[in-house]
DNA sequence: ACTATAGTCTAAATCGATTTAGTTGTCAAT
DNA sequence: ATTGACAACTAAATCGATTTAGACTATAGT
């Protein structure tokens, strides 16, 4: 059904490879022929196969995001899907389609090796990177094209774009200390993930910056969904001494540590602190306001994009690694901490 | 780089059709052959070529998402987010990836002929389908294989998954007649999105069939952002006799008017009901906690999965058409109205 | 001994494009 | 008339699989 180079060679009653020098601008071609055949072309409404073109030109001008099979909230966690808006449009920007995959039942390497193996994409976007990677170590050894949202806790030397999420986590540090507090809680995502390892990190620096001890019982981890941040506040408040401010990992997190000092009567902000971390769409609204870092999801999707279209191309990348200095955003669920 | 059969043919000693056969496990192969085959392919890491067996196949085991180019906060919604992950979910499921594109200048339709005439996917879904919907007019007349999320005014003769909107609209002026308010009003999206046109006769319906009054005057259109949610509470509540309750069509419009009723000293669940659509994350954690209604926003999008598939591999579709009576959930931001 | 019949395997065509290496025909120069 | 140059085109190979049609060998049946 579809038009193909035969249909206009039978039309214009040339051979095919003649039809494709002619659409394709080759100079050994007649004026008369050339105008006929794109005369024709367009009459018939032809559009190449995308997979004859595939096929031959070893390329499919589509880019992978593979989604990880743990990180379960996936799309419904804001700040991602904001992420994902950015490399589509991006993607569209260079002509590339995105392709959305997830994993059925297997490992997540193993997708990875099978879309390498039967060369589906042209390069893959990783996310939510681990200190210790095995996609990446994967993707390194087989030579694909891929960049990377966050780095590892190893060898570092490929692309990515990454949040200094350290400094913004001082930053929320600093800004709690000014206000007065001196007992301060962190809840964690799991450690293994590069970011959640930073932000961890970002919190001690800021406690020895000012001088303030470092109480393993002030450190909760959580894993990535809502209700486990509010268990995580749950132990910190039920401490003998517990914190009069509570930073979270993330705003999902956060919001749950929200809901357990509200469900104690307690007044967020006022009684307790509590601060998030990305600035997704839900802080702004939620009561009380969230103060919280604000990462600009969308652009740093746009830049892991143009990043890859580099790699996939073979051309060099300028800048191989972007850290980005997140920022923090105060709003009404910090404050002062009561007088003891 | 990549194995091919080609490889796999010249270890064995044997032809690249034998091979393939011998992997595709026809019985014309004697049982050594094969056992040498298997062992050489999985020695090598064979996978068979993506895009050549797409061309020899005539298809891309792919499905399309096109994304509107109007709706502009689009993966900003939370609830399309949601919409998208059950759908990746689902398409892995029958071993389809996800093709998002998004289009770069040319109008919609165009991107549409363009995969369909360069055969770059099996099937499309459709979203945010309008009463009058030109891309569902292309497909139908280009004979693509296509489901809807949403009907349109016309000719409904195609595969879609939608919510009952207008139920679920009434559900909320019943909910809010029976609190005592008598004044509603209502935010309505673009009038040219079914969606929002649906929802929109629910309301009037929902007027009538308590014997009140249609003041046109109470019904604001605005955009998709939730500052046109605000800018429409602003006119509704400016107005000499202002609503004591205002429906919202989703509940980014509905958070606008809770920001500009909050903005007036107004207590929203006392002074003023206001009321969403979706019930997405933010809903729960708004303040106050919207009252709003529930989609099932994944469960859909695996439906739609569900169906595509099928007519793309043209067996029959039990129910082609699927609508859905989304529940009302009773939060904070409803009340009884103040008494005048 | 001669055909049938399996049992294995391969040549060639195909999917729809691109590319390489010619081929053909015309005209100008010698 | 021969040669060379050039313009305009095409045959054939290629990308990596699948499929159709047929080839070849060995064994069984008569």
């Amino acid at each position: 059904m579809p038009v193909t180079l035969k249909d206009i060679a039978e039309r214009v009653g040339k051979s095919v490879p003649t039809v494709s020098r002619a659409l394709g601008g080759f100079e050994d071609i007649s004026p008369e022929t050339r105008a006929e055949v794109q005369r024709v072309a367009r009459e018939l409404g032809y559009e190449p196969s995308a997979t004859a073109m595939n096929l031959k030109r070893q390329r499919t001008d589509n880019i992978a995001l593979i989604l990880p099979t743990e990180a379960r909230p996936r799309f419904s966690d804001p700040f991602f899907s904001e992420f994902v808006a950015g490399v589509v449009d991006q993607a569209a920007q260079h002509q590339f389609d995105l392709a959305l995959a997830s994993n059925v039942g297997d490992d997540e390497c193993a997708i990875y090796l099978k879309y390498i193996r039967s060369r589906r994409t042209d390069g893959f976007i990783v996310i939510r990177t681990k200190l210790q990677d095995e996609r990446i170590d994967l993707l390194r050894k087989q030579g694909a094209p891929f960049v990377a949202f966050g780095c590892t806790g190893g060898d570092n030397d490929f692309c990515f774009v990454d949040e200094d999420g350290a400094s913004g986590i001082r930053q929320v540090v600093d800004h709690l200390v000014a206000l007065g507090h001196r007992r301060l809680a962190f809840i964690a995502e799991p450690l293994y993930l590069t970011k959640a390892h930073h932000r961890l990190q970002g919190f001690l620096e800021g406690l020895a910056a000012h001088g303030l001890p470092n109480d393993p019982a002030l450190v909760a981890v959580a894993n990535f969904r809502q209700t486990s941040g509010r268990q995580a506040a749950k132990t910190l408040l039920d401490l003998p001494e517990p914190p009069t401010a509570i930073v979270a990992c993330n705003d999902l997190l956060a919001l749950g540590a929200v809901n357990e000092a509200q469900a104690r009567g307690l007044v967020v902000g006022h009684d307790v602190s509590i601060t998030g971390f990305d600035d997704i769409m839900l802080a702004e609204y939620a009561h009380p306001a969230l103060t919280t870092v604000h990462q600009p999801a969308q652009e740093m999707g746009a830049l892991l994009v143009d990043m890859l279209v580099k790699v996939i191309r073979r051309q060099p990348v300028e800048q191989k690694q972007i850290i980005r200095l997140p920022n923090l955003i105060v709003r009404e669920s910090s404050g002062a901490p009561p007088r003891a």
